[in-house]
DNA sequence: TCTGGGGTCCTGTAACCT
DNA sequence: TCTGAGGTTACAGGACCC
């Protein structure tokens, strides 16, 4: 266990902290380290979790694994190069979820103003929790153990006056550590890392600033605002020099409305047939009107996305006259928008179905369309709905979906029964 | 080396409206 | 009736985050 304070350039104990309401707290190999607990046998061994097909994905891994060279979103198959003898997981979305909702409800035990990233960080506002509980890095200590104590597992925590500063300092005293950057050390602890630690920074961004001669956030800093916009654009610009100085208004929001809710998947092999990409398309579009309906949300657009062979992507979208959270309409644009495309057999990789524009349903009423039957595909759904309450997800899906005979729409990241076989809604992992 | 799946946000362009 | 300016919305693509 590490315990830092950030202050000229060193870390040093006994931090002033009085400033620093905000908490970043972010799981160590989150998804691995639950995967070692389940498993004691696996502790102090490489571990990678991620999909184990052709086309997988590392999505977390053991900091013995990382030691090789692995880490997230890396090819799997690179991966096992890397790291031979690592023990590979396939993943347990549920038994993170659960382990997830414990730490968020001890979060939310000491403050409300708990803001959930992901599974595995949140950020805290601790301002009003300080008489009961004591200074915000009292509290940050108090938060490890009982994670520890609770989970089996352990964290990082920054602690600084802005979301953006307490999120660096996580990150900087991984794993297992805590870090404090108080007010006066915030510009010296910034200006000495790479560009590539601001929020917003990826891959391009970073060769922008490079050809710029920009390689440290201190170097952002005393470039001109208006050299940084014309690179990068007024808003990234604008982002970026602000960030930069250390200036971050943000708060913590308990709880943000989605704006969108979609799935996407890559077959294990491209597809050419029209039929089967269709079929894919009905699967995932039932799945996401399933996942509005859990929402309580109508869709406005539907978006498709297609991507190729070469990893090229087309998105196509289109506004509805009223908003649904039915299978059939929202797969009803999603075939027609892919139709539309005018595709001759082309070498298809992965295709995703995409509610957006989503509001309330309850503040939206379903307008009937001309001609159309007072109980048709909603009724149908919402039975299908009670009848995956009742009995498993799947129970009720279209016919189409349902043929054991289906040869190659199984997804690299299932690796369950033939697709027939298979329930239709899996959104819940 | 060969790239998942869930999202958000920004930008440029075109269409539409006043 | 035509034209242009300016605002809004829709759409497509891309970058980024976890």
């Amino acid at each position: 266990m590490v315990e830092h304070q950030f202050e000229f350039g060193v870390f040093v104990d006994n931090p002033d902290d009085h400033n620093c309401r905000f908490l970043h707290v972010d799981m160590d190999a989150f998804f691995a380290s639950v995967e070692v607990r389940r498993r004691p046998e696996l502790r102090g061994k490489p571990v990678i979790v991620g999909g184990d097909g052709n086309r997988g994905v590392v999505t977390s891994a053991t900091y013995e694994a990382r030691a090789c060279g692995v880490h997230s979103a890396m090819p799997m198959g690179r991966a096992r190069r890397l790291c031979p003898h690592a023990v590979i997981v396939p993943g347990d979305m549920r038994l993170y979820a659960e382990a997830s909702a414990g730490i968020m409800a001890l979060f939310r035990s000491i403050t409300p103003l708990v803001e959930p990233l992901s599974l595995d960080e949140a950020f805290l506002d601790v301002a009003g929790a300080r008489r009961r509980l004591g200074n915000p890095r009292e509290i940050a200590v108090w938060i490890r153990a009982r994670i520890e104590d609770e989970q089996g597992i352990t964290c990082s925590v920054g602690v600084a006056s802005t979301k953006f500063v307490a999120k660096l300092a996580s990150t900087c005293c991984k794993p297992d550590g805590l870090l404090v950057v108080p007010d006066d050390t915030v510009i010296r602890f910034l200006h000495a890392l790479p560009v590539s630690a601001l929020w917003g920074v990826g891959a391009k961004t970073e060769e922008q600033l490079t050809r710029l001669g920009l390689r440290s956030v201190g170097q952002v800093a005393h470039t001109p605002l208006p050299t940084l916009q014309r690179a990068l654009g007024p808003a990234l610009g604008a982002h970026l020099y602000a960030l930069s100085w250390g200036r971050d208004e943000r708060v913590v929001v308990p709880h943000e409305p989605e704006k969108s809710i979609g799935s996407e998947e890559t077959f294990c092999s491209d597809v050419d047939d029209p039929a089967v990409i269709h079929r894919e398309l009905l699967r995932l579009s039932e799945r996401t009107a399933g996942r509005l309906r859990s929402a309580g949300a109508l869709s406005r657009t539907v978006s498709i996305k297609v991507r190729f062979h070469d990893f090229t992507t087309l998105t196509r979208s289109r506004t509805l006259r009223s908003p649904t959270d039915v299978g059939q309409e929202i797969f009803e644009v999603a075939g027609q928008l892919y139709d539309a495309l005018g595709l001759d057999r082309a070498r298809i990789r992965l295709v995703g179905v995409r509610a957006e524009g989503l509001v309330p349903a309850a503040e939206a009423p379903v307008q009937l369309l001309l001609g159309a039957r007072d109980r048709g595909w909603r009724h149908a759904d919402q039975a299908a709905d009670r009848a995956a309450r009742r009995f498993g997800a799947g129970t009720v899906r279209p016919a189409t979906l349902i043929d054991p005979l289906s040869p190659s729409t199984r997804s690299a990241r299932a690796a369950g029964p033939p697709e027939g076989m298979r329930p239709a809604d899996d959104s819940q992992l």
